[in-house]
DNA sequence: GTATATTGGTCACATTTGTAACTAACAACA
DNA sequence: TGTTGTTAGTTACAAATGTGACCAATATAC
């Protein structure tokens, strides 16, 4: 096993994959955090409410690829925050239709905004086709 | 605000790499776990004494980027799977030494081969050119 | 119709992590 | 020597997550 001496942690890619995505996650919490003192889930169902209209949490189960109880907590979050509205629907009455608050809605659009400006900036570090060959891999490695 | 439709999160960076370094640390998370009853933090601790020796804890932190409690959990926990000795330093009575033992290093080997042969299954399907580029941005992303 | 299975969503519990306070040992300096 | 500050590591508590049990509503099978 003489090889094993030469091989580093720095050149196994799900810890490299992992040290960017902390990195970058940190670098953007501040913008749903401090400013709406959001979750990154809650973040990220807001988003899906917000790019998709309004739909139960099933829906947002399978768009977001979240789990059902992570999903939950935090429609329950958003929903204390006044973020979004839920409706429950009568055709179905288990379910509940998820909507943006006028609220919602603005911070939906202003983070939207702030993510586009932080990953023009993040990727401004790279040439055009560096950018294109990271994200194909990274959709090929998500399994996307 | 009308472009903010056009958006997707699948566009945003950290929410690509967030996925994708989930996607890798699940599919290689039974290496570790299943055989050896180790946490991924447990791993990375395991992999730095292995692969550059004993050394303190301080040290760890330092080389793996871990916050100290975290160190420390991991320690106590390989330590109780006798992965690892703790030797305490008589020139620092605060510090301890520690060691892999002879089950650590046999781990050590074991996994770091399985990273490896994981890492080029996890690589095959990219090209060199492809592979160098997105190791290149996921080391500049984690501010490497 | 009644029994059974499935589904949307929540709850309760255990595991893991983050954060700050803490202890013990050492260092610096009066 | 005594006082103050720093450092290595642990502990205690809060926050977040994963997992499975759970409840009510609907669908399916008989």
């Amino acid at each position: 096993m003489r090889d094993s001496d030469a091989f580093d942690l720095r050149e196994f890619t799900p810890y490299l994959l992992n040290l960017a995505a902390e990195q970058s996650s940190l670098d953007f919490q501040p913008f749903y955090k401090n400013r709406y003192g959001m979750l990154r889930t809650e973040w990220r169902v807001l988003f899906h409410l917000g790019r998709y209209g309004p739909q139960t949490a099933r829906d947002v189960c399978a768009r977001a690829r979240l789990h059902k109880t992570k999903v939950s907590r935090a429609v329950a979050a958003l929903g204390a925050k006044r973020f979004l509205d839920r409706k429950e629907n009568p055709e179905d009455r288990r379910q509940e239709t998820l909507s943006l608050t006028r609220q919602g809605q603005s911070a939906f659009r202003e983070l939207t905004q702030a993510a586009r400006s932080f990953d023009e900036a993040l990727m401004a570090q790279f040439t055009a086709e560096e950018g294109q060959v990271l994200r194909k891999c990274l959709e090929r490695l998500a399994k996307l």
